[in-house]
DNA sequence: CGACAAGTTGATCGTTTTCAATGCATGTGG
DNA sequence: CCACATGCATTGAAAACGATCAACTTGTCG
């Protein structure tokens, strides 16, 4: 499968040679539509629908609270913060997206986003507006299930947040979490680059910068983690999932 | 609009005299898809593959986790409670369901149950298989739409426990939605019956329930409140509007 | 009446926050 | 090229909020 090339922009269908045309790999929707045995015609109305948008740079923003919500993205490159500001006007970080990751589900029900996404780096996006997506969901029924799931799921992922746990397990089931969702993207599992500040991942987990902070210090010191700036090697993953187990109850 | 009696149970299809039938009034489906101009055949397809069930007691599961999913529910009667046991097997309370809301949403992605869910007093449910709720969507826009909604609201409702809120803003917050919640389905929203013991609420609010008991007394000392075991006055909104606003931000 | 569960109240302890200062990169203008 | 400003990260000391432990009260039901 080929991989448009990221100069495509916001507007421009996919190159389409002939006969054939390619979804993006990153999609959220190719992999699951394409395995459901549509024909053609069926894949190529869901094809149209998709604008490869970007890229962003770091700190452009997707989209912003109360902007009039017409699609969902699915991740194509670089990472995406959703956040909202509290009575307070306090920043309060609501997740992160990785590539493959899909934004603006909550939006569905409001017609207006509920929170803003900002780029963390240089990030390009599959949009599809939802309008569309839901009618052609009506004709093709694994994508209506696809988007159900997808729903679904989000539902249940406040679980890191939720739950009265200390700081060590947060940040170790945080950490867990960014790991496997890097591997299920083919990246290594125990190496990876951290996009987001300190204070973005200490306001995600709902601590102080400075717990973060020392907690990370700490893991260091025990030989857990390997910390470099922003670059991060995982030394003792089962000490980590350890940790992380009462959190993520796996 | 007639309601069926409490007594139709399990499998039993709704009343349905000569070509008039009814919704039950607080099924969360039944407004949605009245309002949407859908012939009388079509609202049959929906209405038929309805189940009431129950009367749960006080301490009957409704489903527990693991269990094979195949329906969703729409609270009729009575309060649900949805929890899961951590690691430890400490229970962790994830929600409470009142009349017109719906239960089983984050199991659609998983095809089990991920939490137990039992009755808190006499429960009574609208079941929903799923497979053909999913089904009829395909042909009912209003009715894909509806769920579309539905999953997407739950998705933002974490805000409650997900923020670094103090003891008083998390229970002012608690007491505020479900005043709200109440007055959504015609109850006075000044009264009203909690039907979930203190620790339930502490277990919700990841708070110890010694800290309910003192923030109880507290706003019941100041007058903001009137509690006399689970029965529960509030006496002046605006304040607790005002301790919840951090946490609602509205 | 008595036993048990749920709720309340008080005293103490601990983790995390807060406040404050420093370190360390990167960037900018003289 | 250096001096300085800026932003983010780290470290230390103190304070606060809520948890925990323990005792007691209240209500409920056999």
């Amino acid at each position: 499968m080929r991989e448009p090339p990221l100069t495509v922009l916001s507007g421009t269908p996919i190159a389409d040679d002939g006969d054939e045309f390619t979804f993006c790999s990153t999609c959220a929707f190719s992999a699951a539509c394409l395995s459901e045995g549509y024909d053609k015609s069926q894949l190529r109305d869901l094809h149209v629908l998709v604008e490869h948008v970007g890229p962003f740079r770091e700190g452009d923003h997707v989209f912003r609270e109360g902007d009039p919500f017409n699609a969902i993205a699915a991740v194509r490159a670089g990472t995406v913060k959703t956040y909202v500001n509290d009575a307070s006007g306090r920043e309060q970080v609501l997740g992160f997206f990785l590539p493959g990751e899909v934004i603006g589900l909550n939006a569905i029900a409001s017609s207006r986003y509920p929170c803003n996404a900002v780029a963390l780096d240089t990030v390009t996006l599959c949009r599809f507006s939802f309008p569309m997506m839901a009618t052609l969901a009506s004709r093709m029924p694994g994508l209506q299930r696809h988007l159900f799931n997808l729903l679904s799921q989000d539902i249940g992922k406040a679980s890191l947040l939720s739950g009265n746990f200390t700081a060590d397990e947060r940040l170790a089931a945080f950490l867990v979490m960014l790991s496997r969702r890097f591997a299920e993207r083919g990246f290594s599992p125990n190496r990876m680059r951290l996009t987001m500040a300190r204070t973005d991942i200490a306001n995600y987990l709902r601590l102080a910068p400075e717990t973060v902070s020392r907690v990370l210090r700490r893991l260091q010191d025990e030989g857990v983690l390997k910390v470099d700036r922003r670059d991060m090697e995982i030394l003792q993953p089962a000490v980590l999932d350890e940790l992380a187990h009462h959190v993520l109850r796996d």
